[in-house]
DNA sequence: AAGGCGGGGTA
DNA sequence: TACCCAGCCTT
């Protein structure tokens, strides 16, 4: 007698034999920590990831103690690994979390996903791995995985294509081992089931597969259509007392690296000594361009020129959002990766 | 539906 | 160099 293709059992029974199970979030999975590497590995690699939750966890060890820091204190931590609404979306989740759950994480999706930064990926992440509530989740693995076992076409990008990628990871789910799963899900993905060489050797759906079938997995997911980026121009005024003392100001809380502290920036070189004047009442006793930076955001350039300016430290103003720093110092708060590599080649 | 939002690994 | 990664939020 015959019996059809189990997608849930086949992945199973290679999750037991090739699964990830060392993850340091792994280790203990409380909701805590699913939550936060979630969170971190949203659009970024495991192995990024990896040293920033050790250090994370090392400083923030569970809910309330990360309610409780001050947001500078979060960025800091957060400094170099992106996307820092992520950060900030933690930070004012975890005081929600305290505030109105008694700092247990919620254990529906729709009380998951009204949390900051928590989407249906996301949420159906916490529900399966903390919860073992039968969850799908949606994630680029998991993407790639399905477009490529029922050769769907179109870019996931698409409104039309998730919406298919959603029903048919719920119509796959099992009634059994969830969290397993979910995470045998995630590994088949990210080790076996590649982007640009998938292993269909041994893959456990190979005869399964209709991209296999159609002899050209990767072709599936489709890519995103491409667009030009622009590059744009900034400048920085790198301040610098007589203490030797650099001047940092935080930036606001929208737009790009927003809490992050970095130089007071223009748009254009011109006159920079009186804009000085004007803005910090201070006055340039020595004025140094220095070689240009390019930084590369996923969606523009930025070309970045600093001028190294000599001046005395008394008179500054607004104060409130800027602050002098030794360059050590400096080195702790929550920088933009620029910034901080270029502070570091300061020192 | 489209665009904003980082940084780094990889081919 | 181009692509994309355990996505979410705003417009």
């Amino acid at each position: 007698m015959s019996t059809t293709f189990n997608f849930a059992d086949a992945l199973l029974n290679w999750y037991d034999q090739f699964g990830r199970k060392d993850l340091p979030w792994q280790q203990s999975p409380t909701p805590y920590h699913v939550w936060l590497s979630e969170i971190m590995l949203q659009q970024t690699q495991v192995t990024t990831v990896i040293d920033y939750y050790l250090r994370f966890t090392r400083r923030f060890p569970g809910i309330r103690s990360l309610a409780q820091a001050k947001q500078d204190d979060v960025l800091a931590y957060w400094s170099g690994l992106g996307y820092y609404a992520r950060a900030r979306n933690l930070h004012k989740t975890a005081q929600i979390v305290v505030a109105d759950f008694a700092g247990e994480m919620p254990k529906t999706l729709e009380q998951l996903i009204a949390l900051p930064g928590i989407g249906r990926s996301t949420a159906g992440a916490i529900l399966t791995l903390a919860y073992h509530q039968p969850f799908p989740i949606l994630d680029g693995n998991v993407k790639r995985v399905l477009t490529r076992f029922d050769a769907i076409s179109g870019w996931p990008g698409n409104k039309q294509v998730e919406n298919k990628l959603w029903q048919r990871a719920e119509q796959l789910l099992p009634n059994r081992r969830i969290a397993n799963y979910i995470q045998a899900q995630m590994d088949l993905g990210a080790t076996l089931c590649t982007r640009s060489k998938p292993d269909c050797q041994n893959c456990p759906m190979q005869h399964h597969c209709q991209a296999f079938a159609l002899g050209t997995p990767t072709a599936f997911p489709e890519k995103k259509p491409k667009k030009a980026v622009p590059q744009r121009q900034t400048h920085w005024l790198v301040l610098k007392n007589d203490q030797n003392e650099i001047y940092l100001e935080q930036r606001p809380q929208q737009g790009i690296w927003g809490g992050l502290w970095s130089f007071p920036e223009i748009d254009k070189a011109e006159d920079i000594d009186v804009l000085c004047r004007q803005r910090f009442h201070i006055n340039i006793t020595q004025h140094q361009p220095l070689p240009h930076l390019q930084h590369v955001f996923s969606h523009f350039k930025l070309a970045i020129h600093p001028h190294l300016l000599q001046c005395r430290a008394e008179g500054i103003a607004d104060k409130d959002n800027g602050n002098w720093y030794k360059i050590e110092d400096s080195l702790t708060l929550g920088l933009p990766a620029p910034v901080k590599s270029f502070l570091q080649s300061f020192l």
